[in-house]
RNA sequence: GGGCGGUUAGCUCAGUUGGUAGAGCGCCUCGCUUACACCGAGGAUGUCGGGAGUUCGAGCCUCUCACCGCCCACCA
């Protein structure tokens, strides 16, 4: 809800309040003793420091600089506070004006800072009004002070004063609330409007009358901060904290990363590390758990009076020792410690206290001892009025230690997690001592992260590695995507929505789950996990699986592998080795730049698309066959080209892998320890990959022809190739069997021209013909070979056109341009023989 | 409120210097064949969110709009 009050202005004064709409046509005019403010939490009225209306408000120009009376608390001690500007107020919002409570919201203390207006605390760390400090009375005397010259500080407006009216006092701020309104409403101060009035939503019945006035309490929605655990609205309130300058660290840690001594993978993650350090805060380092890292900060101080502690009531002891400390009766003694600036040591220094900076009690202790020294003398007092003594808060305020020690206090403090953690790449090996696990492991190579934490931990540990070793933490961060739950949400164990990964395993196996997230890894933030996709892979394990089992079958294993490239004469045998160097070189690439995914699909398809669819198949006629040293050779080749496929695949299917390594053959030390393959050093053959490439081209062609003509599969057919060379033709003869065998062919034939009634399948450099007169459906293969062609001619025209453009031919660079030329090359070559093959079917129709 | 990202085939998503749109799953057709039916062969499917611009050429670069989502706003 947001409440309207009027906040009467001070002696009775009036002013003429004017409203005007867009075009300055006045809309109200009326005489007011009041400045109306809209507030949605009316008991942080009771510590107001001030009324903001935008500069250029024009209402209530006339008021700048009047005071008004904060229309709660007592009668007789009714606060003023002044009408300030401020550019915070958005004239078009309520009112236009806006209370100032420095102390319990973020933009009021923004304002409050800039105009020099006190924060007055009200509540307690339970959000229950406050019951310590002065009296009311006391407290607006105080106040009203201020109004008159008299300096101010937050000791007194955060602390001493306490604005709460006593009858409010120690109640929950819900109940504050709710009597303020009551009260103010009773007292005829709150804004009302007509019960109509839209903005209200109210619901009227009949009986009700729409003109009657009524408290004009809007309903407005807002987003308000809860606490996570307690989904309790957090007011804000002031307390005083530890901070790191964090702008500072953050220099040395952009650099590096803007050097390359570090770098994210994926790259564009380097984008949110700079925008998190270059816009970076002072960093919050305090937090008020008992859990922790304690802040390594000790305050000494010399206590002359502990007349702060009286009025240190309830739980908050470090503010009853800075109090304390600070606030003697001898003041001048006091200030007199604390003007020295002579002390290198001295770490910081607030309201008189002094704080060492010490990694420990020992040297806390001693550099107290020397501050007292060299105080006591600057001070002429004798040695025997102070000593050093260590006490923890509670101790001290409960005991009331007597005036004249020295006290030790250690902050009770502990370090944000992520100020620990942002140690974590050193102090886990040693530090501060010099190590040796130290000096091996820092820096590391490689920190694999999820990118919702590279400004919490990423970016810190950065600052701290550098601030503290004069050296980046790792070298690599790499930057993995976050699985969400099937509705998309961040997986977490307060919401209870986790895949547990062990209920994958059981159904899918490790194996496929971690090749499926591998294959996952370079998707952007959110990886909805499907279940299909894991599935596919448990099945890719499978097919390796047997795959392994057709090698041993045919004898592969029966002989130990061979433990270097082979150099077979086989054909298919020299493609498959140029094959598998090619792969290992891509996973090898892959790999080094953390492209898991790319690896991943590199893997399955040589393992599943080109091992198995095409070596396996290829190879059966000479494992099968009566060609013993053929037979020997592609045995030998299988074994090692799968034996690569283990290898390679090792790191992403660990344990298939090794099951299968271990059961192919004979060991000498399992897989996680062989050796990575290196084939570098070997070239593809050139001729052997035209030639099975061509073969495969050839099986592909006859195998889509045979089944849109719906040939059955048992029919063998026969084959014809026309529009060929001799070489072309010698190519077809030496493999013959293996066409044969695939494409399920009862003979390979050469002729000069095409049989009639032939289906036709175009090949770069030959046609190939399968005369099905009988079998052939002539209106099916002119639609097939219709739409072939369109689909050609449509690349051709479009390639036409782009090589007429002059724009293209003059800007595009040259191998882009002889690029397109071959293609046309070749497709105006296909669509040729698409077109003599429909020409010979025009006479059958 | 501040910052970041996504929108590509029915689904989950790849697409790294701009140069003929891909995978897996699903779907349709057919399966002779002892490595594999967790399979084999074949097939269909996308104005790459809308609009504008830069360019010879845009899924990719720029601007803009729409929708979805994430992070921060003292929760570690």
């Amino acid at each position: 809800h947001m409440w309207h009050f009027k906040y009467p202005l001070a002696g009775g004064a009036t002013y003429e309040y004017v409203e005007k709409d867009e075009d300055g046509t006045v809309t109200l005019r009326e005489t007011r003793d009041y400045i109306s403010i809209a507030t949605t939490r009316p008991e942080t009225m009771l510590g107001d420091g001030a009324v903001a209306v935008h500069p250029s408000d024009e209402r209530y120009a006339p008021i700048v600089g009047q005071l008004c009376e904060i229309p709660v608390g007592p009668k007789e001690h009714r606060r003023l506070i002044p009408i300030i500007t401020d550019e915070y107020p958005d004239p078009d919002f309520g009112s236009g004006a806006v209370k100032i409570t420095g102390a319990h919201d973020f933009n009021d203390y923004a304002v409050a800072k800039r105009g020099n207006i006190p924060c007055y605390r009200l509540m307690d760390t339970k959000a229950a009004m406050r019951t310590d400090g002065l009296s009311y009375e006391e407290s607006a005397k105080i106040a009203s002070e201020y109004l008159e010259g008299r300096p101010w500080d937050p000791y007194e407006t955060d602390f001493l004063i306490n604005l709460v009216p006593d009858e409010y006092r120690g109640l929950d701020r819900y109940e504050a609330r709710k009597r303020v309104v009551e009260q103010i409403t009773a007292e005829g101060l709150a804004m009302t409007t007509k019960a109509s009035d839209q903005r209200l939503g109210l619901k009227l019945g009949e009986d009700d009358d729409p003109e009657a006035l009524v408290p004009m309490v809007e309903s407005n929605k807002m987003t308000v901060p809860k606490g996570d655990r307690s989904k309790v609205v957090i007011e804000p309130m002031l307390t005083d904290q530890w901070f790191v300058d964090a702008a500072n660290l953050a220099k040395p840690a952009l650099e590096a990363v803007r050097d390359g001594q570090t770098t994210f993978a994926p790259k564009n993650w380097e984008k949110t590390y700079f925008q998190w350090l270059e816009n970076i805060e002072p960093w919050c380092i305090s937090r008020q758990l008992w859990w922790g890292h304690q802040v390594p900060v000790w305050y000494g101080g010399c206590i002359t009076s502990i007349r702060g502690q009286l009025k240190a009531q309830g739980d908050d002891f470090e503010n009853a020792i800075s109090i304390a400390v600070a606030r003697g009766d001898d003041v001048d003694q006091l200030q007199g410690l604390s003007d020295c600036s002579s002390i290198d040591e001295r770490f910081g220094e607030e309201n008189g206290v002094i704080s060492f900076c010490a990694s420990s009690l020992d040297e806390a202790k001693a550099k107290a001892s020397q501050y007292l020294d060299d105080k006591l003398d600057y001070l002429e007092l004798p040695r025997s009025a102070l000593r050093v003594e260590e006490c923890d808060a509670k101790s001290y305020v409960d005991g009331g230690l007597a005036d004249g020690r020295y006290i030790i206090v250690r902050d009770e403090d502990v370090l944000d997690t992520w100020f620990s953690s942002a140690l974590w790449p050193f102090s886990t090996l040693g530090w501060p001592e010099e190590t040796a696990e130290l000096d091996r492991y820092y820096k590391t190579d490689v920190l694999i992260t999820g990118f919702d934490i590279i400004f919490f931990w990423v970016a810190r540990m950065m600052m701290m590695g550098l601030h503290f070793k004069d050296e980046v933490p790792f070298k690599d961060v790499y930057v993995h995507a976050l699985v969400r739950d099937k509705h998309g949400k961040k997986m977490s164990k307060s919401l209870g929505n986790v895949i547990d990964p062990l209920e994958l395993i059981d159904e899918y196996g490790a194996d496929a789950v971690r090749f499926t997230l591998a294959s996952m890894a370079a998707m952007g933030r959110d990886i909805k996990l499907d279940t299909g996709r894991v599935a596919g892979y448990r099945n890719f394990g499978t097919k390796l699986w047997n795959a392994a089992r057709f090698a041993e079958m045919n004898g592969c294993y029966e002989t130990a592998p061979p433990a270097t490239v082979p150099q077979p004469s086989r054909m298919i045998n020299k493609w498959i080795i140029g094959e598998t160097a090619r792969v290992a070189a891509s996973v090898d690439e892959t790999l080094a730049a953390y492209r898991f995914n790319d690896a991943a699909g590199a893997l399955y398809a040589h393992i599943w698309g080109t091992f198995c669819d095409w070596y396996v198949e290829l190879s059966k006629p000479l494992l099968q066959g009566d060609d013993a040293e053929a037979k020997a050779e592609t045995q030998a080749v299988m074994a090692w080209a799968l034996d690569q496929c283990l290898t390679l695949l090792h790191p992403l299917m660990p344990f298939v892998t090794e099951e299968l390594w271990g059961a192919l053959a004979t060991r000498a030390k399992p897989l996680i320890h062989a050796e990575w393959p290196d084939l570098s050093a070997v070239a593809p053959d050139a001729t052997a990959e035209a030639e099975i490439g061509w073969v495969i081209a050839a099986v592909e062609g006859i195998r889509s022809v045979r089944a849109e003509m719906n040939v059955p599969a048992s029919a063998k057919i026969e084959m014809v190739l026309t529009g060929h060379n001799a070489p072309t033709a010698m190519k077809l003869l030496r493999n013959a069997p293996l066409i044969q065998r695939l494409a399920r062919l009862s003979e390979c034939a050469v002729a000069e021209d095409a049989p009639e009634g032939s289906v036709t399948v175009p090949m770069e450099d030959c046609t190939i013909n399968l005369p099905l007169a009988g079998v052939i459906d002539v209106a099916a293969e002119k639609a097939r070979l219709t739409k072939a062609r369109d689909k050609v001619a449509k690349e051709v025209k479009g390639l036409e056109g782009k090589l007429l453009n002059q724009g293209f031919l003059a800007k595009a660079p040259e191998h882009v341009v002889e690029e397109q030329r071959e293609r046309l090359t070749a497709a105006e070559a296909e669509l040729d023989k698409l077109n003599a093959a429909l020409a010979r079917l025009a006479g059958l129709g």
